[in-house]
DNA sequence: TGACTTATCTTGACGATGACAAGATCGTAT
DNA sequence: ATACGATCTTGTCATCGTCAAGATAAGTCA
């Protein structure tokens, strides 16, 4: 199937993003490229260029969406949680099964030596993760959530509490993408996440 | 200064190696191509190929050095804690010095999309690293050391505590590297590190 | 010593990539 | 109707990883 004759796409920058999901998913990032992505969109090789300038900006672009992806899935899960313990579990649960769905965009994400660290968008995207995240640790403390980062005032009383669990449940997720948690049989993962969650759970609850 | 007439190198491997470290704290990851090693080790392009065979092949060699520094590091960390909690703050700050000293090859090290995940000596570097973390770990649950990880018979019960500890210690290394924690001002680090491993410490002394 | 073998390194080539420049096309405001 | 700016294409370049073939040196064995 050709180019179709017309120059003008219509919405060719989401076009080349679901092109690079796309080709993520199915070659990793080893073949993701300016090129093959402006391919499976049925462009041309420069057609990226105009959209996001440079394979920097592509990327950047890519992870914005992985954020958007993760933070959906986090305000989903969080939801659903009846008790402090099974909501940082399920926390735990719902950023490793993104880390495993969409592994190509969990590396890119952090990955801040291939992105635009000074991307607006993208800044938006990880502060809303962020606040997510931070809303359980908040919740487990007793404490009432926020809805953005600035509306918390007596940030340095908890943000050791967010180093600690969100290192953890990133830790653990990162590990078990990377193969270093391979002595942990996969049967047994969700009783040792479980585990875990029990126990950090009481560590932000200061028990 | 050009090539030397010699086509006998006599450690060319361990040259390019040298120039690999040299290229990666010096350009970055987007700098590292064989290409540019050969060039630094000033030897022809498809010198490489005969040594590590492809761009996998010596990226896994590059890995097992870092994972050799990282085990040296914490081996020589572990050796000046006086009590446990010392001693598990000290391997959190060793492990996160090696990852904001060698980014680029802590990156790689956790890169398994990007490894030969089959190399003896990979698996090897990285199992040294780990029975460091591991003794670690069993030192704070009162456990005996090991030396290789064969020798721990009853490895179910403390995998927990070891999965808590290590993804704690890599989250939080991790997090930092790719500037995710840039709400800690870098001179509450330490305190802030002092405190986690107050706490972890205790988690896993089970008390 | 001298010939044979093997390991090591070079040269040359190929297709693919990111980036850039220049040109073509189209929507749109005037 | 026309000019303009946004969008996309075509063409080009240096560079990259990989491969094949050849050159050189070191080791081996007669």
């Amino acid at each position: 199937m050709s180019r179709k004759s017309n120059y003008h796409h219509g919405d060719l920058r989401s076009a080349l993003l679901d092109a690079g999901d796309a080709v993520l998913a199915e070659q990793g990032f080893r073949g993701f490229t300016l090129r093959e992505c402006a391919r499976q969109a049925d462009v041309s090789h420069a057609a990226p260029k105009h959209h996001f300038n440079d394979a920097r900006g592509f990327l950047t672009a890519i992870a914005v969406r992985g954020y958007d992806r993760l933070t959906a899935r986090l305000q989903a899960t969080i939801l659903n949680a009846t008790t402090l313990t099974e909501e940082f579990e399920a926390t735990t649960m719902a950023y490793l099964a993104f880390a495993e769905d969409y592994p190509e965009h969990f590396r890119i994400m952090f990955r801040s030596d291939l992105l635009d660290g000074e991307s607006k968008d993208l800044k938006e995207a990880a502060k809303r993760t962020f606040v997510e995240l931070t809303n359980v640790i908040l919740r487990q403390r007793g404490d009432d959530e926020i809805s953005t980062l600035e509306e918390q005032g007596d940030f340095d009383s908890v943000i050791r509490d967010i180093v600690i669990g969100w290192s953890h449940i990133h830790g653990f997720a990162h590990l078990v993408l990377e193969q270093q948690l391979n002595m942990v049989p996969e049967v047994q993962r969700s009783e040792l996440i479980a585990d875990s969650a029990k126990r950090l759970s009481a560590l932000l609850r200061h028990q």
